[in-house]
RNA sequence: GUGGGUGUAGCUCAGUUGGUUAGAGCGUCUGGUUGUGGCCCAGAAGGUCGUGGGUUCAAAUCCCAUCACUCACCCCA
């Protein structure tokens, strides 16, 4: 027996209402802040990861569904999109035909960790870059999506976190300090901080060891360090939230694992999810789009995780989506006027209502039970006296009601069922 | 990569100190008189007890291995 593959999932016509109903959200507040979809293709050639996200990353050093194709290129299944969008503008040259490009996107994206709540290999983000401006509005705005998204699905329990990572000179200076700071501590440091002390010193306040934690309280903060630049930036990031009434928290320890980020950073977390709680994540990228080897483009963006925002749903029951319905349920009580069933079924199918028949042949009353739990609104019975009349009986789920009509005039149905 | 938990019907689970034909609820199918759903009632189908080995007169039950799922660490969406 063949399973799905560990950590993907099927998402079967039973999900489909909520997945359905997320979608739109994001399709809608996207919209009204005039973001345009873009989608990219879902292999890219790893160098593009390499260097956008970074070979120190957890991501690219561990994560990576990376094989060697036929034509011995090393391509990877996309981990993330934003390097990927970032990759599509300049090679579209899309900061040329316009200095602001806003885009969102949705789809799946894959990384080999071990599966756990709200974590899997396969797993669908949506998410949105706003690439051409460094305009601290920007970021408020990636902010302000991600929130308004996330509340209108009727989520609470919420924290929206966020830092400011500063510009490469004043973290580089930042980054100096701080390992000098840790220089007669190192060997107290967990294995992992130690690694980190040499490739990424920052990443260290992420450690959940007890033993590092009590040393990083310590530590001097990337937030007290900032240039002009960086803590004015940051300034009217916080002014904008608060006058869109999104309430935030400073997280002077927020350090993402990607290592594009400049200036802001931000994540929501939910307290109703497991362990996972971090429902979306993103900031700005100002020196990505050189890493990857063009011009320098500043940007900014967030991704957030649909699995997680769903299950969050799922345990506040925030909302729920409608079940499915049909409109009309086409039963006959004779099996030889079978094509009569069909017959109608299409016509008004064409006439854009959903309609059903029972494919197996079973009895009239089998057929009327398949009526009721698909939540027919309607069933059109075809067949004895009536049939031979040129009539057929319509009824009304709702309440049992019953009306005769002529069969060949299927449009006075349509109109019953729609008017 | 590291640790913990769990694998019995399509689903959720029960199965006593190892002891005959392995159970329930839900779901599915059929029926409850000639042509009418939901509720109710009756019946039926459906299981190599995750897999492989071992102990035993006897294993769903005990032991070992293996796989899968799951939660957590790590990290992240």
């Amino acid at each position: 027996m063949i399973k799905a593959i560990t950590g993907t999932k099927d998402i079967l016509p039973v999900d489909m209402p909520k997945w359905h109903a997320l979608e739109e959200t994001v399709r809608n507040v996207f919209s009204n802040f005039n973001y345009k979809e873009i989608r990219t293709p879902i292999f890219e050639e790893t160098a593009l990861f390499a260097r956008g996200i970074g070979e120190s990353t957890d991501i690219v050093s561990k994560e990576m569904y990376t094989f060697i194709d036929r034509s011995e290129t090393s391509v990877t299944l996309r981990p993330e999109m934003t390097a990927s969008v970032v990759r599509s503008v300049i090679e579209h040259s899309l900061h040329k035909q316009q200095g602001l490009n806003k885009l969102y996107y949705f789809g799946p994206m894959f990384r080999q960790e071990r599966p756990q709540a709200g974590r899997f290999r396969q797993f669908h983000q949506f998410g949105a870059e706003g690439i051409g401006s460094n305009d601290p509005a920007l970021d408020a705005e990636m902010i302000i999506m991600a929130y308004d998204i996330i509340t209108k699905l009727g989520l609470k329990n919420l924290t929206v976190k966020i830092n400011s990572l500063g510009l490469p000179e004043s973290r580089e200076e930042y980054k100096k300090l701080l390992r000098e700071y840790l220089s007669d501590k190192v060997e107290l440091l967990s294995e992992e901080s130690r690694k980190r002390y040499e490739t990424n010193v920052m990443r260290i306040f992420d450690s959940k060891a007890e033993n590092d934690q009590k040393i990083m309280a310590e530590a001097p903060l990337l937030i007290e360090h900032l240039d002009e630049e960086s803590l004015e930036h940051f300034k009217l990031v916080k002014e904008i939230l608060t006058s869109a009434n999104v309430i935030f928290e400073v997280d002077p320890k927020l350090v993402r694992g990607l290592d594009y980020y400049t200036h802001t950073a931000f994540e929501i977390v939910s307290t109703s999810v497991g362990s996972q709680s971090a429902l979306c994540g993103g900031g700005r990228y100002n020196l990505l789009s050189k890493e990857i080897g063009g011009e320098e483009i500043p940007g900014v963006g967030f991704a957030a995780g649909m699995e997680r925002i769903l299950l969050a749903c799922e345990n506040e029951k925030s909302f729920e989506p409608k079940e499915y319905e049909s409109d009309l349920y086409i039963a006959r009580l004779d099996k030889s006027l079978y094509n009569v069933v069909i017959d109608n079924a299409i016509k008004i199918r064409r006439n854009n209502l959903i309609v059903e028949y029972d494919y197996n042949h079973r009895s009239f009353k089998a057929q009327m039970r398949e009526a009721n739990k698909i939540n027919s609104r309607f069933v059109m019975i075809v067949g004895g006296e009536e049939y031979e009349r040129g009539e057929t009986v319509l009824k009304d789920m709702s309440n049992g009601e019953q009306f005769t009509f002529k069969i060949d005039a299927t449009t006075d149905i349509i109109k019953k069922i729609t008017g």
